[in-house]
RNA sequence: CGAGGUGUAACUCAGUUUGGUAGAGUGCUUGGUUUGGGACCAAGAUGCCGCAGGUUCAAGUCCUGUCACCUCGACCA
């Protein structure tokens, strides 16, 4: 590909829109247009990156069996109604009707498509297990996108779905799609992606895995053990703290004017925050009514694991008004609690002897209130923040650090959800109509690009890992008006091709300093830069994106010194 | 959905307070001089000033409404 053909416009300043480096440099680079909130076109460069992880991609699903196949975007609701997922999703899935007045969505996802699809082929046991996956277009209507391609409302995306007869296989060919994820990740030259076990949701028992590309920018929270290999997303992982009992104290009204947060009573009365006990109130989403979830006062709550404890969703109360509920905002304790709301203990105050609440009356607090003594006997559940320094769940050290990450991709262990709502059933060897069990698996293919060029970039552009890059050498002509020259480049960029070399030749008549930093913003790992200078000497100057190298090379047998480069490279990435 | 902010050229932005010919830099076109890290000179093209309504002799500027986008939060199958 010759540059002054190329389309797409490489420039000085990104759009003030653009926070993070990956969306300014792709967007600086040419690599992206923006069209609407969350939609994005994408110019070559990135369109052959993408086509190169998508390959990545289908080698490794391959290698585990897995059928390509394609599921259409456009699908009728009678079918999302089976699975009841019709109603169940909110906004985020797109929907209108056709001109029969059917009702029709846009798939964001492809459970049902894919029971759809194999249901009335795999009716007999021999049939499984087996996988089957798809690169296409999802729609998701998010809230809020952000991050350039980090987070989109179209995007590329991998999602695969395999069918087993017993949970041992399951499992079993769940273990062999994360090795195939950590192939994939690695081959695609992402350096810093972890496994960690994530939250699955209100259906219980289930595993997931999320691969998180460790990055500051990341919107995911996570939570890694820095002595053993226990790593977890935030929502998911236990919180262990260390409970210091304290002695028994009597139970004692104090006045407390005023003091509402935990802030101000810690200043008030000049002790640890870890012997106060917070109240947050929830409410639940189906009918309003309250949940007062008691934590230590220097923790705060997951409001995942919350959800999940209670198997309901819920949201922060609102706008609480004490005459209908008798909670009293600032001052809510388990003593004289009302009983209108569900309460829940979280695990951080068992064994406290002596804890400082509110006392449900406004400006009084509690002090030495003992909840076995004052309450009774409570059920204690693990339903707080996890933070930095806190005991790992595995090893039990106080070794626990928070980190960011990107979710690049994530695989489930479904079970029976959908099989058994679309009524898809096999026979077994006995005769007997069993439901397959699912596993799916999900890769976002746009995210996964724009999260390498977030992990590996310098302030002038992106540095493509060469098996992802959108070509593998790039020719500079750094004297386009001189025939000689240009000749030269011309004969190399011929030469290169004819050795199955991808070549992105600059062949425009701009000055160098241009041209190098359009060269930057493309990323390409081997730069060959051909000048009168250079041919004087007989030779060409090579240098790597990533400034690990740089010399000259003889002009005579240069394509096979190239290629030799551009394999030993490859070589690095081929696993 | 809540709070805050922004809409003027392909990009960055000024102009809005105090109404009076639509601006700068970058990029683009043409010609020339340049040529190893975003050159210089000259000439040019590019605007529904988000949209609608209103006030006014006159609106980018004031008023009302509306839409879009951004940030933080909520949400995230």
């Amino acid at each position: 590909m010759k540059v002054s053909k190329l389309l797409g416009e490489r420039f000085k300043n990104a759009p003030s829109d653009c926070l993070i480096d990956s969306h300014k440099l792709m967007v600086r680079g040419g690599y992206m247009k923006y069209m609407a909130n969350g939609i994005y076109s994408l110019f070559m460069p990135t369109k052959r990156i993408t086509r190169k992880i998508e390959n990545i991609i289908r080698e490794e699903m391959d290698k585990i069996d897995g059928q390509e196949v394609m599921f259409p975007v456009v699908m009728p609701a009678n079918l999302w109604r089976k699975s009841g997922r019709y109603d169940s999703i909110g906004s985020e899935m797109a929907r209108f009707t056709d001109r029969n007045n059917n009702d029709m969505v846009l798939g964001m996802t492809h459970e049902e498509a894919a029971v759809h699809l194999a249901k009335d082929t795999a009716q007999s046991y021999a049939d499984y297990p087996f996988m089957i996956y798809q690169i296409q277009t999802k729609f998701r209507d998010e809230p809020r996108s952000r991050g350039g391609l980090i987070r989109v409302r179209e995007f590329t995306m991998k999602d695969a779905y395999s069918f087993h007869t017993s949970q041992e296989d399951l499992e079993e060919y769940y273990q062999k799609c994360f090795t195939a994820y950590e192939r994939i990740f690695k081959r695609a030259g992402a350096k810093n992606v972890i496994p960690v076990k994530s939250d699955s949701g209100m259906m219980g028992g289930s595993v997931s895995h999320e691969f998180m590309l460790l990055a500051d920018i990341g919107e995911d929270t996570l939570a890694i053990c820095s002595e053993c290999d226990f790593k977890a997303n935030m929502e998911a992982a236990p919180c262990i703290v260390e409970n210091i009992s304290g002695d028994v104290q009597p139970l004692e009204k104090i006045f407390t004017p005023d003091i509402k947060t935990i802030d101000d009573l810690h200043k008030f009365l000049d002790c640890d925050t870890k012997q106060f006990g917070k109240a947050v109130v929830y409410q639940k989403n189906s009918d309003d009514s309250y949940v007062v979830v008691f934590v230590r006062g220097d923790l705060e709550v997951n409001e995942t694991k919350l959800r999940n404890y209670l198997g309901v969703d819920i949201h922060p109360a609102q706008d609480i008004v004490t005459e209908e509920c008798g909670i009293v905002p600032g001052f809510i304790g388990p003593v004289n609690l009302t009983d209108k709301a569900v309460v829940v203990y979280d695990k951080s105050l068992e064994g406290i002897n002596a804890l400082v609440c509110g006392a449900n009356e406004k400006d009084y607090h509690y002090k030495g209130i003992n909840i076995r003594r004052d309450v009774g006997e409570v059920t204690y559940v693990d339903v707080a923040k996890t933070f930095e320094g806190a005991i790992c769940p595995v090893c039990g050290k106080h070794s626990v650090t928070i980190k960011k990450g990107i979710e690049v991709g994530n695989i489930f262990q479904l079970g029976t959800k959908y099989t058994k709502a679309m009524n898809m059933t096999y026979l077994d060897n006995k005769g007997q109509a069993q439901y397959p069990i699912m596993g799916c698996y999900g890769i976002g293919v746009g995210r996964l690009a724009a999260s390498i060029c977030e992990e590996s970039h310098d302030d002038y552009g992106p540095i493509w890992p060469i098996s992802i890059a959108p070509w593998q050498v790039e020719i500079c002509n750094l004297r386009a008006k001189d025939d000689n020259v240009s000749a030269e480049c011309e004969k190399l960029y011929q030469h290169l091709m004819d050795l199955g070399i991808e070549v992105l030749y600059d062949d425009r008549a701009v000055r160098p300093g241009f041209m190098f930093a359009d060269a930057d913003l493309f990323g390409i790992p081997v730069r060959v830069v051909i000048s009168p200078k250079t041919l004087e000497k007989n030779c060409y100057e090579i240098s790597f994106r990533d400034k690990s190298f740089k010399g000259e090379i003889p002009v005579e047998n240069a394509p096979a010194q190239i290629k030799a480069m551009v394999e030993k490279l490859l070589s690095e990435y081929n696993l």
